[in-house]
DNA sequence: TAAGAGTCAATAGG
DNA sequence: CCTATTGACTCTTA
């Protein structure tokens, strides 16, 4: 609970308005009492006693109208922001989501390009108001960073590395009668697939137990307490996940070990997916289980099972978006709330899905989280629900602080100051924008050297007026693009709609694709197939890189 | 250690 | 506001 309770509860103390109504965020009960009962909290926290010169440093003009009627310097609220957010390495997303109410893309826009308090309407001034009230409670700010650093280390990488870690981890369940075979036919439990699955198992057993905690709306202890708090993001897929992978198990038991029913542990993880009502298209367009090629009996110690989960990555991300579509939900809303992705990644994972034997751990993640979240019709109905009320409760989602000089904590950190990883923030290079030319020249030697040396790099980065990295990063991410684009089938379809798109791939990729969306297509074949899409035009492209190349 | 995988933030365009 | 794209980053993998 520490995480939102926590926020809510500064809101409450700062924000007449969310008093009033708290935002309904995580479809838990039990948050907003938390916001009434723990009121004692920070009334007498260390930052309360400092003074703001700060805010008024922002206020160009006094006047005795109260707060509606100052006139901010937006242009630096938002560069003190954005230095702020640096500095502890807050993410916008996170920042947007607690203090703002705005998306990550929104808050970028506001950070890059703030108009001119004069400019703005009232709903316009809002986020800088916010803002404001932000920067001037340094215990807002060490708040979000803690968010941030939570949040961080919930992150399923940990998670994932941390039971890979522990190779002779215990199966699945201390509780959960009806695996006591499965460790003993697993026991190695070295498979990465297993493991993923056991992690989200694990994870989603750990969120639901902390969940029926926070049934119990115990919250004036302090905040700090409750270190269980979730992201709220993965809440809405906990049960049905786990359920999922309790049916996967238990379906992989049955093939294996036909004594085992094909029945649903009734365990309490399973309940909701027991609910479920059977879907025939799931087989067969979900996952499927590639029991038939596997041996009868497999090894002891394959984590044979797990191994043979398959999901159709295509077509989930197809259901998904008609999903989204239909309900209208946005992929922001989706990806934070059963996700715990940006927008944008949650765009790049439905428009190229990879298959699933082209992911990683990870990666296989995502899927199966959007695979049981289109199981579970109630996931939708609450995203539904949740989504009109999210509007209201964003707005009213802030941290707004009372007095304290975050300006002093700015200027502290100087100019270079590191984050918490000792990386300075003067390090980081602005956004670079490639022009046609650059990235024709780019791709122009790509054709002839997908893999550059060194010294090739040196010298295209010498001739471009690119930084090396810049070069480097652009091959990789190239190579990683047309590799993705080569797996996922609507591609050909968005090329050949998009013939001028100034997409690096498909500007230069007109084809017809033969292979599966799923294709294995090897390495090799791989590579010449790219090799031949990116070729024509190859002349022309060279044509003019050599001219550019010899202007530069 | 280089390359890959997964993400993010910035940005473009609707 | 939204989604898609893309340069850059972090972490993992081979």
């Amino acid at each position: 609970m520490l995480l939102y309770s926590d926020v809510l509860y500064l809101c409450s103390l700062t924000d007449p308005v969310i008093q009033k109504e708290t935002p309904e965020f995580h479809h838990s009960t039990g948050k907003e009492e938390a916001l009434n009962e723990s009121s004692s909290f920070i009334s007498g926290s260390p930052a309360s006693s400092s003074s703001s010169l700060s805010v008024q440093s922002f206020i160009k003009e006094e006047t005795d109208s109260g707060d509606d009627e100052q006139e901010f310097d937006t242009a630096r609220l938002a560069q003190q922001v954005k230095e702020t957010l640096q500095r502890l390495n807050i993410g916008q997303r996170v920042f947007g989501h607690y203090v703002l109410g705005l998306s990550q893309g929104t808050v970028s826009d506001i950070l890059a390009r703030p108009k001119p308090w004069s400019k703005l309407t009232s709903r316009g001034r809002e986020p800088f108001l916010r803002m404001k009230h932000f920067l001037s409670n340094e215990h807002s700010i060490q708040m979000l960073s803690v968010i941030q650093e939570r949040l961080r280390d919930r992150s399923s990488d940990d998670v994932i590395s941390n039971i890979l870690d522990q190779s002779r981890l215990e199966m699945l369940d201390d509780d959960d009668d009806d695996d006591d075979d499965e460790g003993s036919r697993c026991q190695r439990g070295g498979d990465a697939s297993h493991d993923i699955i056991r992690n989200i198992l694990q994870q989603a057993k750990h969120e639901m137990q902390t969940q029926t905690q926070t049934q119990t709306p115990a919250m004036n202890d302090a905040p700090v307490q409750q270190e269980e708090e979730d992201y709220g993001t993965l809440e809405p897929s906990v049960q049905s996940l786990a359920g999922f992978v309790q049916s996967i198990i238990q379906k992989v038991k049955c093939e294996i070990n036909e004594d085992a029913e094909p029945s649903v542990s009734p365990s309490s993880v399973s309940r909701s997916f027991q609910t479920l009502p059977a879907d025939p298209d799931q087989t067969a367009q979900g996952f499927k289980m590639e029991t038939r090629q596997r041996p009868r009996s497999c090894p002891i110690s394959g984590s044979c099972e797990l191994q043979s989960l398959h999901l159709d990555t295509f077509s989930i991300t197809q259901r998904v978006k008609e999903t989204l579509t239909v309900n209208n939900i946005g992929q922001r809303v989706f990806g934070e709330e059963v996700l715990g992705l940006t927008q944008s990644s949650v765009s790049e994972l439905l428009s190229h899905p990879k298959p699933w034997t082209k992911l990683s751990l990870k990666g296989k993640e995502n899927f199966i989280r959007m695979h049981l979240w289109l199981q579970d019709p109630q996931n939708i109905q609450k995203l539904n629900a949740m989504k009109k009320t999210d509007h209201r409760a964003r707005l009213k989602r802030a941290l707004i602080g009372s007095d304290c000089d975050s300006q002093r904590c700015l200027d502290a950190g100087g100019q270079g100051f590191c984050d918490r990883w000792g990386r300075c923030e003067a390090m980081k290079r602005p956004r670079v924008i490639l022009s046609a030319q650059e990235r024709e020249a780019l791709i122009a030697v790509y054709q002839t050297e997908p893999y550059p040396s060194q010294h090739t790099i040196e010298t295209l980065a010498a001739q471009l007026g690119l930084h090396t990295s810049t070069v480097s990063n652009w091959f990789y991410n190239y190579r990683s693009r047309i590799r993705r684009d080569g797996f996922s089938e609507p591609v050909q379809t968005r090329i050949f709609q998009n013939p001028t798109s100034c997409s690096p791939v498909s500007a230069s990729l007109v084809r017809i694709k033969q292979e599966p969306s799923d294709g294995e297509m090897e390495d090799a074949d791989l590579q010449r197939e790219e090799h031949n899409h990116v070729s024509v035009g190859v002349q022309s492209v060279k044509r003019e890189k050599d001219e550019d190349l010899s202007e530069l």
